[in-house]
DNA sequence: CGGCGTACAGTACACCGTACAGTAGCGTCG
DNA sequence: CGACGCTACTGTACGGTGTACTGTACGCCG
């Protein structure tokens, strides 16, 4: 197209395009590559566009977070509060395995908006039920919470560092860095530490201890 | 530091005291504020200067992450094995909690080097002692060590947030926004679940819950 | 004392977020 | 139907970033 007299119409940008479009560079491209000025080249604007509808790259990305918690729901968990537990538990993993850019989010700003409200009900609402204290209800929750976001946190970033082979390579270089002779039960379980670094079972392993660990604390 | 006079630096510039520098300037305006530019100005040097010491800012910052973790012992614990888990993930979420910015390293790329092989080996060998199967003492050494990651990374990030007005002011604005219709029990345990946001007991709960839940799988 | 390797300085480039000012398409109204 | 004003967009610019490349002078060794 040789003449390009006219500029984009008015009508081709939204809030939700932005997000959307956003999330999927995030997703190619990495979180900490995103900007502004690729989104915008993406979208086919000037990088001032956007700032008609976010008053920056923060606000922006505080909208990616919340789409992200809005598109799955953390909080049809039904059955006895072990199960109610483990399922949103085992769904947020899931939503922040699926989104490692979520997880990058999470761990670079705080948790401002009622996003997870709804799971924390689900949660708080099946403690208090099995007869957990108000303080006990809200500490056991803050736990779960902290257990999967590191657990998803560490899981997702060992992921990402076993997909290139330089990843894999720095991998090993460190696990055979490990002195044997002063540290002969890391050498001795190597393998087990290696393969436990991620995965289903790992996780639910610990999930598993941690709500073992609160049932003293049911009334 | 009579390191035998056999090279002096042409200027009073060497590695250990760029990583120190560097450590100061990330406590005083905090890790994304950090710049190898700032770092060179504070230390009276151009910033390519840097380069001959690192390969580049992500070398430093692992310099800097190596030289936090070989600040602190967080191997020293005696006593039954559930004590010396204690004591190790007491120690660790110190030193996260001490060092913000470390958490802030850790938080955005993966541990590479053997820093933490010390504390490892006294998680895993306590475990081993006490019955655990190779293959369960390595998942709840990881376990714990993500519990303590995700504790410390989200007590940090509520801490920051109290500690300007304006961040009080967006934690107050988002409990408020919580529907009481939608979210009884949530609203009904507001306060418990500001109060249970951070701080030594809520850790100690959580810590406590999973070490408990691990006591199954001693031998 | 002369030469040389290297620890620094300087410049430059591509990229970032965003402040500010200008322009043109669209809805609205006379 | 024509003109106007609002505002969604564009363009330019500024100060910042990491770092590649090149230049320079210091301090040690022969």
């Amino acid at each position: 197209m040789s003449d390009k007299r006219t500029r984009a119409p008015r009508n081709t940008l939204n809030p939700e395009l932005i997000v959307t479009t956003a999330l999927g560079l995030m997703k190619t491209e990495g979180v900490e590559a995103f900007s502004l000025r690729a989104l915008a080249k993406e979208l086919g604007v000037g990088p001032m566009a956007l700032y008609t509808y976010f008053r920056g790259k923060d606000e922006l990305i505080d909208a990616v977070r919340d789409h992200l918690f809005s598109t799955r729901k953390l909080s049809s968990a039904q059955g006895p509060w072990q199960q109610q537990l483990r399922s949103v538990a085992t769904g947020l993993r899931e939503l922040l395995l699926e989104h490692p850019c979520l997880l990058r989010i999470l761990a670079s700003r705080p948790l401002k908006g009622p996003e997870t409200a709804a799971a924390t009900e689900t949660v708080v609402r099946a403690l208090r039920e099995a007869g957990f204290s108000k303080e006990n209800a809200a500490r056991a929750h803050t736990s779960l919470f902290t257990f999967v976001l590191g657990a998803a946190l560490w899981e997702s970033q060992m992921n990402a560092e076993k997909q290139d082979p330089e990843g894999r390579r720095r991998l090993r270089a460190t696990m055979a860095a490990v002195s044997e002779v002063d540290y002969p039960t890391v050498v001795d379980l190597a393998g087990e530490l290696a393969a436990t670094s991620g995965g289903d079972a790992q996780f639910e392993f610990g999930l598993t201890a941690l709500i073992m660990g609160l049932e003293p604390f049911a009334g």
